[in-house]
RNA sequence: GUGCCCAUGGUGUAGUGGUAACACAGCAGGUUGUGGUCCUGUUAUCGAGAGUUCAAUUCUCUCUGGGCACCCCA
């Protein structure tokens, strides 16, 4: 036994055996179940792409060091995808001028970064990319915050146990130039919006240390700290009086009033600890968060993206999305104890063994038989004594086995067997 | 890129400076047509390499692999 090959997946990546697959299928299935509710439309883009497409907008991480890269036989440097936005902004550019208006698209795709894995994160992991591209009113906004949230609704949580935080890049945008950070230059306006994003994680010196190396005055970081520290939008816009009339502020209070008329007020809050990294978010932006303590950390999130398409040489539309991971999901689900019933949930197979050889080709034929009539046959493949096929059945949790053997034969019948009652039917082949 | 933890049959664990125990799962049988219980048998070069030692699975080092946190991302 010498150079033997390592049976374990690639670091990051995972088997689905179909215990794993059961799971991801009923996050799918309830992602995509919700999304043609709502009317959006399924499509699908390539694994990979030209890598100049992630190096354009997608940061330094996501879109370098982080990037799966390989060469074509063309020389071209392409990219296994890292995320949906830029495929599906590509997408939409060829088709948008004559498309009517809005598009409502959603995708249910693998992805790939060369992170170090850890809990909730994998190189290879799947997403949920809803987004809707061509309108740039509210109430688009509003839909998508309503979908994401029935897409956390259609697991059926119980009560309290997410949040769905808004704030806005516009809001965000006013407070800094209320304080003065507007001058800035791009850089230093990122290491302000990177300490924001940290507020929650750092002391409050090492903030105020932070801040300063922007180059933020004294007097300016009262206003973001009054900012941060708000706990409602109404208190905000008391405690800086003039935010009142800033676009962010005032969208952020229709589509809370909104989303609480729809009867979603128990799950939204404004949150102006939510930043996000990306820099082309400009409009609202949000998360949804797991509030088990066991698991207690932002699910996934996103916002108003209206400058992506300029890559592609072709002028800016509207858009908004969103993107939920499995593995996130999954957590969330576990945390909550919501996996138990998803088992519950499995069609009825049946079990067919073969009870004496001599009856391999009848029973191959009654296997047929009973598909055509729509049950789930399993069918044995290897003669078998009934106990033996009784204590397969069993194991695999096959709800109902088919006997057939030569008392039946002579008969010409065949049995179902209920695994839980042990009651009996009889059948006429 | 930084830090911490871990590595024993298929899986989950125990254990010892003198080559390993238990549970579960698998397979075969006890039981030539009615299961979930029970019984028996069977399944490990203790991650790799080097060092210390009469002797290393056990101690030390290196490597490899895995996990977690940070960074980043969501």
């Amino acid at each position: 036994m010498k150079n033997v090959l390592s049976n374990q997946e690639p670091k990051g990546t995972r088997d689905w055996l179909p215990e794993e697959f059961i799971i991801r299928k009923y996050i799918f299935d309830s992602w995509r179940r919700v999304c043609l509710r709502y009317g959006f439309e399924e499509y699908l883009t390539p694994l990979v792409e030209s890598a100049d497409i992630y190096r354009a907008k997608s940061g330094e991480d996501i879109g370098g060091k982080e990037l799966v890269t390989f060469t074509d036989l063309g020389g071209r440097d392409l990219s296994i995808r890292p995320e949906m936005t830029p495929s599906v902004t590509r997408m939409v550019t060829k088709i948008y001028a004559a498309a009517p208006k809005p598009l409502k698209y959603f995708s249910i795709a693998n992805f790939m970064r060369n992170e170090k894995p850890q809990r909730g994160r994998n190189r290879e992991f799947w997403q949920l990319n809803c987004d809707i591209f061509g309108s740039a009113a509210l109430t688009s906004d509003l839909e998508i915050l309503q979908l994401a949230l029935d897409i956390m609704l259609e697991f059926d949580p119980p009560q309290d146990s997410f949040s769905l935080a808004i704030s806005s890049r516009e809001l965000i945008d006013g407070v800094l130039e209320l304080s003065g950070a507007k001058e800035l230059d791009q850089e230093k306006k990122l290491l302000v919006v990177r300490t924001l994003d940290k507020w929650q994680k750092l002391k409050a010196e090492d903030i105020k240390i932070r801040l300063q190396e922007a180059g933020l005055k004294k007097e300016a970081m009262a206003v973001i700290e009054t900012f941060m520290k708000s706990q409602n939008i109404e208190a905000l816009a008391l405690a800086l009086p003039a935010l009142k009339n800033n676009q962010g502020l005032l969208k952020i209070i229709k589509i809370m009033e909104d989303l609480e008329s729809l009867g979603y007020g128990d799950f939204i809050e404004f949150n102006p600890t939510v930043i996000r990294g990306f820099d082309y978010y400009d409009g609202i932006i949000f998360e949804v968060f797991d509030k088990n303590p066991e698991n207690n950390r932002a699910m996934f999130g996103g916002g108003r993206y209206n400058g992506l398409a300029e890559i592609f040489g072709v002028s800016n539309f509207p858009a908004i999305g969103f993107a939920p991971g499995d593995e996130t999901t999954r957590l969330f689900l576990e945390s909550w104890g919501m996996l138990d019933k998803i088992i519950l949930e499995q069609p009825i197979k049946y079990y067919l063994p073969i009870l004496d050889k001599n009856l391999t080709n009848e029973t191959i034929h009654l296997a047929k038989t009973l598909r055509v009539r729509g049950l789930n046959v399993i069918s044995g493949l290897e003669e078998q004594k009934i106990g033996k096929a009784l204590d397969f059945a069993n194991k695999k949790k096959i709800a109902k086995v088919v006997i057939y053997g030569t008392e039946e034969k002579e008969k010409s019948i065949y049995k179902i067997k209920d695994m839980d009652g042990g009651s009996e039917e009889m059948f006429n082949i």
